[in-house]
DNA sequence: CTCATTCTCTTACGGTGTTAGAGAGGTACC
DNA sequence: GGTACCTCTCTAACACCGTAAGAGAATGAG
């Protein structure tokens, strides 16, 4: 039974979530799948456009478990937050996820969310200025936030923690005292994206 | 006359704003310098830290561009926009600006970005949640921004424009409608950076 | 039986970051 | 003056990378 473009993408995906986006090589790939790279070629025109499909493959996850429109009275800004948050888990779920979207050279998918998003909006009585204002801030934020989000800790001999509440004391005091709060990075990505939104405040 | 760090980064610089983060080598780093590849060994740990180098000199020259503080009364928000404005400038000015700062591993001057922000903020009255939210939005939004201003566009054979607004129509009308009133994706960061910093919209 | 298609193979090229270690040049000390 | 050290650059090599060219096996159609 000869390979198929779907499970080279599929063990791409794997690989990828395994030991991260810079682990992934068409030797180490092939080598997974029982096979060897050049044979890749056949089913992938080269690696850039294999990067583009994990990247659409993750936006097909978001848009799919984006929730259908809510009724029409009610606020598309609530519908917009929950989408942006299924975009944030999509890309969390996976290894360097931001970084593979962030990363692709075209992905339709991406202009996909958009749509549907500023669409959406508009359905619920929102202008096509303010939804296009909302939409674009939501999701740069969303991605700027999950590519900080899952990059990695510097190793602890690289830096201490009294070096960095010297440097930074109001940013410490301000981090610290949130999550003492016994809030989660879940929180602070969801306050925040209501600030963004205009969404009345949450938190306390 | 011995080569030195400092010029290792600066030719470094100039070869990415010239040909992009993707043709840096240490070989051809190391060639506009006249040197061997190894030599670059001697005044630079590794190519990672060399790019953490890089962008802490963009923060740098970020951070430097900031404008003093305005007197205590006025608003704090406004003074964050135009810090956000020098922000995207900087990252700006040098070819994938926007990847090289967001894919470093770690940057104390994205720390002191921050925390200059934030300390801003709180001397300008703001209580520590709300510039914790202000700050951390504005920067995630504005790398998240530039990211996509700078990833380069598609080749046209690639896509063309008639699927693009039958595929996206209620995004392609937000966008020709935005530019047809002679505005520029200048404005249209700052319109939205307006919005996620919660301060009155001065389009129109 | 033959031909064409589909898929995988081997071989190879030019590039990458990085290490090991030799060696040149200058400076400091005996 | 000799000698030990430090600073800086070199050559040589390793293991890896993405990718191209083209041979060859397997399959199915006419």
């Amino acid at each position: 039974m000869p390979l198929n473009r779907d499970q080279v993408l599929l063990e791409a995906m794997r690989l990828v979530d395994d030991d991260g986006l810079d682990a992934l090589s068409l030797r180490t790939l092939a080598a997974r799948l029982g096979v060897q790279a050049p044979t890749l070629y056949w089913h992938v025109k080269n690696k850039a456009t294999l990067l583009d499909a994990l990247a659409d493959a993750i936006m097909d996850e978001a848009i799919g478990a984006v929730s259908a429109p809510t009724p029409d009275g009610s606020d598309g800004r609530e519908w917009l937050l929950a989408a942006l948050g299924q975009l944030r888990a999509a890309m969390l779920r996976h290894r360097d996820g931001a970084r593979i979207v962030s990363g692709a050279r075209y992905s339709m998918r991406r202009g996909d969310f958009s749509e549907l998003a500023m669409a959406t909006l508009v359905e619920h009585g929102a202008d096509l200025h303010h939804a296009r204002l909302l939409v674009l801030a939501g999701e740069r934020y969303t991605v700027g936030w999950v590519l900080e989000e899952q990059s990695p800790a510097p190793d602890p001999p690289d830096i201490d923690i009294d070096t960095l509440r010297a440097r930074f004391p109001v940013v410490t005091r301000a981090i610290t005292e949130y999550f003492s709060a016994g809030r989660t990075p879940d929180d602070l990505y969801r306050d925040i994206a209501r600030l963004v939104l205009h969404l009345p405040d949450e938190t306390r």
